[in-house]
DNA sequence: GATGAATGAGGATTCATTCAT
DNA sequence: GATGAATGAATCCTCATTCAT
């Protein structure tokens, strides 16, 4: 039952900061939203900051875990809430570590997931490309993020078409074959 | 007089948005960095938001216009904070439509400028790519960007080599031959 | 506990506005009269305004459910606040609809009373008067509360003898014979 | 030159704070009104609330000097901007001794002119009212200015038919016979 | 575990007033 | 005389947090 309350706070907490934003929620705004008295959220939760860590958290078990680029389209569409968030809590962490410290991991658990289909990719390459996978897998994550970004912040921004741009760069990038410049040259 | 005032407290607020954060910012704070009476802020701008969209132009005025990756590279070391305040303004942006509007403006203006270097590197390409110049170019100020946060959240982040990988898909794409996938196929 | 703490606001808000005047009363000014924490009084009422309209209605409560012209002039001897913080919200109303309410509603009530008591005379009059008993218990309210501002401006205005001129010339009103024109025309 | 300035200061001083209110009418307003430096109104005037005196004056200059009841339902047509500054004026005079002290000239001196009309009238009594004429003034100006005041907090009021029903009982005061109820004795 | 009243610091904003030009 | 920039105190209101019940 207790368990219950606790995880009752924080969807209220996920769906409130969702809506309206870490600083335009207030406490008795999510006990509201859960059905709660104002004093509760504290009970389980010592600071404010601590609720938005645990909410965050409830927010990347909600989505997260799926393939490559087409997909990348299906997740800005089925779960634009969790982006609106952590975008939301980027800027909140930028000057807050413990929030800092919740949206890192994020980062790291998502990059981590790309480094692993950029080795596959890379695998299969007849060249070796000159940086890593990590810093590939940073690149498309960072893509990925950014073209969300100004679908937040556009709506009407074309996203699928942004992806599709995306995902053929990295087409070309997979299947190139000897460099042309390197072809040029040997020529 | 009244415009050096006004210019004073733009950047103070630029300083102080930068270092604490638009929540963490306190009208009294922006007044006391630029040595002046708390009251002299709302003579020149009636509302907090104004004042923030003023010191969003500012720091945009201070850093951008420069070219293609290498100099992006430098832009993220030489400007780091227009970076750290717009993606703080991204999270406001999210719920407030004053500063939305200021952030939109931003994204626009750069992306432009990508776009246009993105129609001269395809204007050399021997093949037409499927994506527009308009959503390549939305596909890497998304990258970009995206690497830039990565830098802010974890200032250990290797920025450099992400923005080299993203350089590398990149050139792959603009300098590809005949679509490797496509040159397998016509075997 | 809660009830009386609210009500503990009310009173000391009426009193401190009936001191004061609106204006020059602070929300601060009403918690200290009370003995309770500044924040407390926006618990209970949301804005000033709100407590204001309870103050009101508790003034209006304290006094008023007397009879004719004797009781008026002890009325105004035993609660000369009300009639005090009555103007007052006069002055307010004119620019505040919402204050406006809650002084229309207290002028209706009031006037009700008295037209009542005017009906009542009426009733016994041999002759109809042309004016309706409406109209007649707006002008003695009006009467009566004129009488009572002037008291108020000026405290040496002897009260007690305009509302015996008031009352003989009701007297009169009310106990005329045929009108004496129409008797002299008649004659 | 100057004194063309300053009547051009109290003149947009009367009609915003008719329009405003006292405390909802900042000094800047009024030098916008005139379209003039805000400072300007200071040199002129002490403080606000000398510049409020001067207002009333002005309002005052402005209408009044009529007869009796027909003219008084002309009055509060053709001048109801006076009627409504001067209601929020006792509002606030009753705290601000300096305004009251304006206010209570503006009342003496409207009740000594109907009270010059009570003498003239009485004068015609057979029978001498037990009230003094000063009294039967008061009581009159109280009447009027309770129904101005319920005109003014409820657009919708019949105020002419109130001053008619004033009227009524008048009339029946000035041209009763021996009173009924000593008649009714004596009989 | 749960409630909601109570606290008090802090924030944005307004404004009468002053003063250098 | 006139300007308008500058001051700083004061106001209403919000809210994280505490605590008695």
């Amino acid at each position: 039952m207790a368990d219950q309350t606790k995880e009752r706070i924080v969807e209220a907490a996920y769906r409130t900061l969702v809506r309206q934003g870490y600083h335009e929620t207030s406490m008795k705004d999510i006990a509201a939203e859960a059905g709660l008295a104002p004093g509760l959220a504290h009970y389980y939760f010592q600071t404010k900051e601590d609720l938005l860590v645990a909410a965050i958290e409830y927010g990347c078990r909600l989505g997260f875990a799926r393939t490559a680029f087409e997909l990348a389209k299906q997740e800005l569409r089925t779960y634009p809430g969790v982006f609106q968030l952590t975008f939301d809590m980027f800027g909140v962490g930028l000057h807050n570590p413990k929030i800092a410290a919740a949206v890192r991991a994020f980062i790291d658990e998502r990059r981590a997931f790309i480094a692993r289909l950029a080795l596959g990719v890379m695998a299969g390459m007849r060249e070796r490309p000159a940086s890593s996978a990590d810093a590939i897998a940073a690149a498309l994550w960072g893509s990925l993020h950014g073209i969300y970004l100004q679908k937040l912040m556009a709506p009407a921004f074309d996203a699928d078409a942004a992806i599709d741009a995306l995902s053929e760069l990295a087409m070309a990038f997979a299947t190139r074959g000897p460099s042309q410049m390197q072809a040029a040259e040997g020529d």
